[in-house]
DNA sequence: GTCAGATGTATGGTATACCACATAGCATAT
DNA sequence: ATATGCTATGTGGTATACCATACATCTGAC
């Protein structure tokens, strides 16, 4: 190993924007921002002096973070959390159920076997922690199962897209994706998946994955009542009932 | 009608951080970044100057651009107008695929059937249009046909997400989309879309619009070269070549 | 007692000064 | 002649001062 091999990471490209970014994000995202007692507005000011910066960058990550959604400036009144509706995450499955269909497909063309063969022993290991009402661990493994599903598509922007959808979701995942009677069928929901990948099925691979995300969309829709009376007042409607008759 | 009528709208929450980006993005969209003599660097003082203002906003607004993918920061050294490679467009082209054949598979359930109609007489009238050659008119109307689509899903998330991807592909779309011979299949396949949609079925549908999406990126697979040949050096692979025979 | 207006304070928006680093050009030494 | 190192300059990064607005509180008049 040569000189050069050990100087070069100089923690170059570092600064304090980008910092400040992942920093906030990670904050909103670990926080329960669905508690009554949640501190939904940011104080620019309290910020800088907690983190010892200026505000400036701490402007900028926030002008990023409103980008993504997670925050809401609002123009000399102050920054909030954004808290999502009920129908804005059901909108999300929606969208994630597109693009993960969409990677199953194209997965069934350019997953290698060992790949395939990877996934598969990772979702059967899994299925016994599944059985077992380790919730936690659980939802971790189907989140992964997922995003794994992503990657083998070999498409990176349908990866990142998804991912800016499960950012939104971590906070509310655990009460939606816990419950352990759903539990049993998602693993099998998974194991048929992996059968059609492996297949190369891509229609069967891409419908699979399709109404499997959409049985989530149809629990959340179904259980999901406590999100409404916090942010009550607004009624954006709950046509996406009408819906699942899509899917059957 | 009384005075505070007519002067309300008093700039009230504008800011200059706000308008500098749509000024910004809309620059960078009208422009053809691809040609040999585009200024891809963006000078923050240089703008400053030229907008009158100061650096802050601007910069701001730049964080959010970098944030949509339309620049990229480099510390330290500037920032820089993204050119986008074929295989990052060829991506986007799936993803968007992926958006809108969710978006018509749920149109087929929640759409009126008057707005069907609508969007059926739009499509007519720009049929004709399209066989005369009026390629600029027909890459404008092709457009707004998939755009309505995304709308009568009922999916905002859907909508606002392949908007995105659409917004990257203004400064594409003139070469991509505008070939005449094209243009003939294309209206073939529209009107077979709406015919889907007007049987209310949800799989013909999705269907549909997934093949006919995909055609415009094996088109955009095949004829486009001149992208490479700028940015050549970095060579991420066409293995978009064999996803193709996923789609029949 | 109540309400209108003034005033104070907190907060975000903007401008600007300064700092650190990257780059290019030049000078000097070998 | 070339290579090395210094310096000048331009750029983005950060800190900070100041401004404008929103909101709450107080005060005074009715």
């Amino acid at each position: 190993m040569s000189f050069s091999d050990l100087l070069k990471p100089v923690s170059i490209n570092f600064t304090l924007k980008d910092h400040t970014y992942s920093l906030l994000k990670d904050a909103i995202l670990k926080m329960d921002i669905y508690s009554p007692t949640a501190q939904l507005r940011l104080d620019e000011r309290n910020l800088a002096s907690q983190l010892r910066i200026s505000r400036t960058p701490i402007r900028e990550a926030l002008a990023r973070l409103a980008q993504d959604g997670l925050v809401e400036i609002q123009p000399r009144k102050g920054v909030f959390i954004c808290q999502k509706t009920r129908s804005e995450i059901l909108e999300m499955i929606v969208t994630w159920a597109a693009l993960e269909s969409m990677a199953a497909r194209l997965a069934t063309t350019v997953a290698s076997d060992s790949s395939l063969k990877a996934l598969r022993k990772f979702a059967m290991k899994h299925s016994t922690s599944a059985t077992k009402a380790e919730l936690s661990e659980y939802s971790d493994a189907n989140i992964k199962f997922h995003q794994w599903i992503l990657e083998l598509s070999g498409c990176e922007l349908l990866r990142t897209t998804a991912d800016g959808l499960f950012m939104h979701m971590y906070s509310v995942r655990r009460r939606a994706m816990g419950e352990s009677d759903r539990a049993s069928r998602s693993v099998q929901d998974h194991m048929q998946i992996i059968e059609a990948l492996e297949a190369r099925d891509p229609e069967l691979a891409s419908k699979r994955v399709l109404e499997h995300t959409m049985r989530l969309h149809a629990h959340v829709d179904k259980t999901w009542t406590r999100l409404e009376s916090l942010s009550s007042g607004e009624d954006d409607g709950d046509h996406f009932n009408l819906l699942e008759n899509s899917f059957s």
